[in-house]
DNA sequence: GACAAAAGTTGACGGCGCGTCATAATTCAA
DNA sequence: TTGAATTATGACGCGCCGTCAACTTTTGTC
């Protein structure tokens, strides 16, 4: 019955349609600036129907964080495949994790939000789960790189250090970087002219410190990371 | 006239039970744990005689956090004063900063809030100016640090990177490791058994990466590390 | 098509939050 | 002492979230 359809279709595109509206808001204002109220009003229904679709407040701000995490997974899962080199692949999920960062910046920001225990505290487990699911997978991007370059050779895992943990290494880096260069302002009066390259040439000197092969110059990382940009941008639709 | 500094002081006073009261509310349930009733109440005032102190809110918790940030960067200033060595001191530095998330988390979780620009947004510009100056002051004391090895020839500063850069890596990778650390639940369930070893391993492998000397394997940065430790632990007050 | 049960919708309401402001109390200065 | 200046008060306005009893629409059955 197209009468069957009718009303399903309708439900199930209201509900993206508030993760829109609510994306939109949280991006003008910041957190207090998506209302309930207001997003109902935007909407064109009344409050309770959106206690239909989401028990609460924070329960929308993580259905976005999932949203943003899915985009980040499948960009990270296309970087760690765009080369054979295990240096390169570890070199292109940083640039995978900039791309992200920059021409996703919309996701970015409220990936943020995940780190908020009170917004956490408030999601029922499902959604918790959930969002373990995409942080296990991101990790399980970079885990299988570190693993796949042990067993050629190119790295060797220092004593004491389990590869979960060079990961976390790698995640720091491009994490705090990545979050410092969007959330504060004026890193620029500090000296810092161009961050994102920074951010890479440190990731690069991490990687040289764990002597990953082949070691490289900043001068020849520019070369290869110019490489692996021009194929990823093709992998990630851009021009 | 001890009439006159009655009073004083009783305002005085008062600010610091402010500060007080709203550090413990702040960190017991967050953000929204904080009501300016409820600390009415506690501080056995009224509302209004709050706002002669604070203009809102967001104030307050903007001088909890310009506390925490000082507390902060006297424990840099002490840590790149601790060795001659400036690979040594540098380390020290990283050290000093996991001093500071693990025996004063009161003052790092509060630090956080920095980075929430709606708060950021509503403070006067006379506390953002004071923020900015104890973020200087910490760059400082590293920037300080590499600038004095590239002096004494410890360091050779790559092309096309400022030492406001660098000091920007080895911050990210600080930063983001302990934020990782602190506000993620279950890293342990990702496989990262010691969080803090990790960091301080990484950290390490940055500086091997640039060549700063002298360069060291990860048992031989762990003895020194335990030296730094323990000189560190006597200027910080730790038994 | 009729009709009852199920599913969905509504908006007024309770409770709580922040910041204000007229009023009152206190301190200060002369 | 006394009037001006400073400080304290808490009721108030407004906006927020989440609920819920009443209401409307859809669905399934005869």
């Amino acid at each position: 019955m197209t009468r069957i359809s009718r009303k399903q279709l309708e439900i199930q595109q209201r509900e993206t349609d508030i993760l829109q509206i609510a994306r939109r808001m949280l991006l003008s204002e910041g957190y207090d600036a998506l209302s309930m109220d207001k997003l109902a009003v935007e909407l064109g229904t009344a409050k309770g129907t959106l206690y239909n679709h989401f028990p609460n407040k924070e329960e929308i701000v993580l259905a976005l964080v999932c949203q943003a995490m899915q985009v980040r997974q499948q960009m990270f899962g296309i970087a760690s495949m765009v080369s054979k080199n295990t240096r390169e692949r570890m070199m292109a999920i940083g640039l995978a994790s900039e791309h992200y960062v920059r021409q996703h910046s919309e996701h970015f920001a409220i990936e943020q939000f995940v780190s908020n225990s009170t917004i956490r505290g408030k999601s029922k487990p499902k959604r918790q789960e959930l969002i373990r699911h995409f942080e296990t997978q991101c990790m399980g991007s970079v885990s299988t790189i570190v693993q796949d370059a042990i067993a050629v050779g190119d790295l060797q895992l220092p004593s004491m250090l389990t590869v979960q943990e060079l990961v976390f290494g790698f995640w720091s880096i491009t994490f705090g970087s990545h979050v410092l260069t969007f959330d504060r302002p004026g890193l620029n009066e500090l000296g810092i002219n161009d961050a994102w390259r920074a951010v890479r040439m440190h990731g690069c000197s991490m990687l040289n410190g764990f002597n990953w092969l082949p070691v490289m110059t900043f001068e020849g990382s520019e070369v290869v990371f110019a490489g692996l940009d021009a194929r990823l941008k093709v992998h990630f639709g851009l021009e």
